[in-house]
DNA sequence: TTGTAAGCGTTATCAC
DNA sequence: GTGATAACGCTTACAA
């Protein structure tokens, strides 16, 4: 690493001059603070004059309102908190977590809103702790949550805190939460079953996600229901924690049972990317030996070969929706609509026809 | 879209009865709320038995201190912020950028520093704006950039606001900012060349990232001097923005040419996969009839097929050191140790000897 | 060991 | 139209 340091000690540069504040501004162009205020926030009557006077001072001090100061004076932060999950020591960010953070994005930043981060792993205790403080100490005005767990004990805590939260996706039980998820949220997986169904296939394997988490076991639900309803029964339904290396060794061993799958499922494009590896090193072709399914619909599928048929579901468009929901909870009227579309089937190059 | 609104409107739920502060606590322990404070900052002394007393109080009453009257006073909102890049009317965040992202929250949560997010586009104007405020606003105590580009404005006017912030990377010029960088950025590329040449290829084409930016022109330049030093010249040297689609068109471009590159090397790991699909649809194989090579050393690569031979950047790493960085810039101790290590080419199943 | 009081930089409610 | 002035919730000299 290479390093220097002119902005850390202040011995040659300038110490920074003090910032401008609001007295400062209200000074030079020679009228109270409360009038510099109605100015910058459109409210009460000033004239034009002294307007421009007041906004020439402001220019000249490169003066903005001191955020902080606002916050407190207003309580409000003018910032939304995301929580990751962080499921062991090190913070996993998911494939598609990039594209629903540019979504959330694109909604907090005309309104001039604040994305912050916190990463909190799954302990119910650390849970508790964190949300807590987070909703105490109001650095955000409001939270966006993801992946509900069963009994997820997050939202009754928020519930009794009254701080605005918003769950993408659906609540496990009852739990009263406001939530945004798309009118059939399992249709493409349904789409799965009956797609591969339609190919021939009828020695069908599933890996799943992480047991207790919603989406996982609603999407392993619909899938193995949609095939039930045609008479199948999958020949594995293993939950393989959303892990690749997992789910490539239990592919491999799927693949060396006596009678082999001849299409592999999975709850996501990474495990199902490491699935066609792990076939193609056992000389297995896909699609043509096997045809393998992902969920998620991130861009590398499309780009990869042979190109991956999955489940697309519009992360950036979650990410939006959730953001336009917290703001309008906050009584702000954010532009777009919180309209969630069905995930959808992408065939592409990873499935065929059963051959044999 | 489904939606009900328990919080939102504060109707049958009992209004969120006001936080309590700090003088609620001082009056339940029957103290002033200079004791509660110095308690909660272990400054001060304060005999065991008030101490407890008050924490008693606290707990009673759940409170935490206002993070943003202690920003306030203090004039430090415990907060870094980190500048994505918003190429056009979409935030665009790269495979990598989700590692980097955990790298610096592991090194702020032990601290308790908060991560917020802002995504510029790369308007010039729309920069110095954004940067202005961002610093002037102080709603972060420092931050974290990225991507240096030539004649970089934000290098003098940080410096000139004189704002604590650190660069990922290598500035273009002799611009004075904070750095974190391996002590041999370029050593995986120069690799690259060498391993080439060592497996025979000799048409080879580059595929660069975008004009004007440092790490793009800085790995495009050690590459072509690499094989300069060789007798060699790449058969074309393109820049296609990091762009999968662009790559991918380039790719058949190049091996549909009267002589055809026997290798193809790319600025990241997304442009690298898009390559070999392209490679492969032309009815080419990778690595038999052509090798590949990316940039970045993101996860997916190892799981496809073939496997990706790259240049491995640990951006969880980077991430970390600049965290570390601007932590210490700002007197805070962190932990570990700002030390990038070299990246390192990651030989992998899409290169071989040259067959013909 | 504990308390008093003066801010930090805004905004909101009144008067004028 | 404009200006005093009192908060917002906390920290920190300085006194006691």
């Amino acid at each position: 690493m290479s390093e220097n340091s002119p902005a850390g000690a202040p011995d040659s540069a300038p110490a920074p001059r003090a910032r401008a504040t609001i007295a400062d501004v209200a000074a030079r162009a020679g009228v109270s603070r409360a009038a510099v205020s109605k100015v910058f926030n459109r409210t009460g009557s000033i004239s034009v004059d002294t307007t421009e006077r007041i906004r020439q001072a402001a220019r000249d001090l490169n003066w903005t309102p001191s955020a902080t100061a606002t916050a407190l004076r207003r309580s409000r932060s003018h910032t939304i908190g995301l929580v990751l999950d962080k499921p062991s020591d090190r913070v996993d960010i998911g494939l598609g977590t990039a594209s629903f953070l540019a979504g959330i994005q694109s909604e907090l930043a005309p309104l001039d809103y604040g994305l912050l981060l916190h990463a909190i792993d799954r302990e119910p205790a650390h849970q508790l702790a964190a949300y807590r403080t987070f909703a105490e100490t109001r650095r955000v005005d409001g939270m966006i949550l993801t992946d509900s767990v069963e009994n997820d004990p997050r939202f009754p805590l928020l519930a009794e805190l009254g701080f605005p939260a918003v769950l993408v996706g659906t609540p496990f039980g009852d739990e009263q939460i406001v939530h945004v998820e798309s009118p059939d949220p399992e249709a493409g997986v349904v789409d799965t079953a009956e797609h591969l169904l339609g190919l021939g296939h009828r020695r069908i394997a599933y890996f799943g996600g992480s047991p207790g988490r919603y989406q996982s076991e609603a999407r392993r639900t619909a899938f193995v229901d949609a095939l039930a309803r045609r008479g199948i029964e999958p020949v594995s339904n293993e939950l393989v924690d959303y892990n690749p290396k997992r789910a490539a060794a239990a592919t491999v061993a799927q693949l060396r049972s006596e009678s082999p799958p001849t299409a592999l499922v999975y709850a996501s494009d990474a495990m199902a990317i490491a699935g066609i590896q792990a076939a193609t090193e056992l000389g297995l072709s896909v699609p043509h030996d096997v045809s393998v399914i992902g969920y998620g619909g991130v861009d590398v599928g499309e780009w990869m070969t042979p190109s991956l048929t999955t489940v697309r579901r519009d992360s950036e468009q979650r990410g939006r929706a959730a953001a336009i929901t917290v703001l309008r909870l906050l009584g702000e009227r954010p532009e777009g609509d919180a309209t969630l579309e069905n995930p959808e089937l992408v065939v592409r190059g990873s499935t065929s026809a059963v051959h044999d």
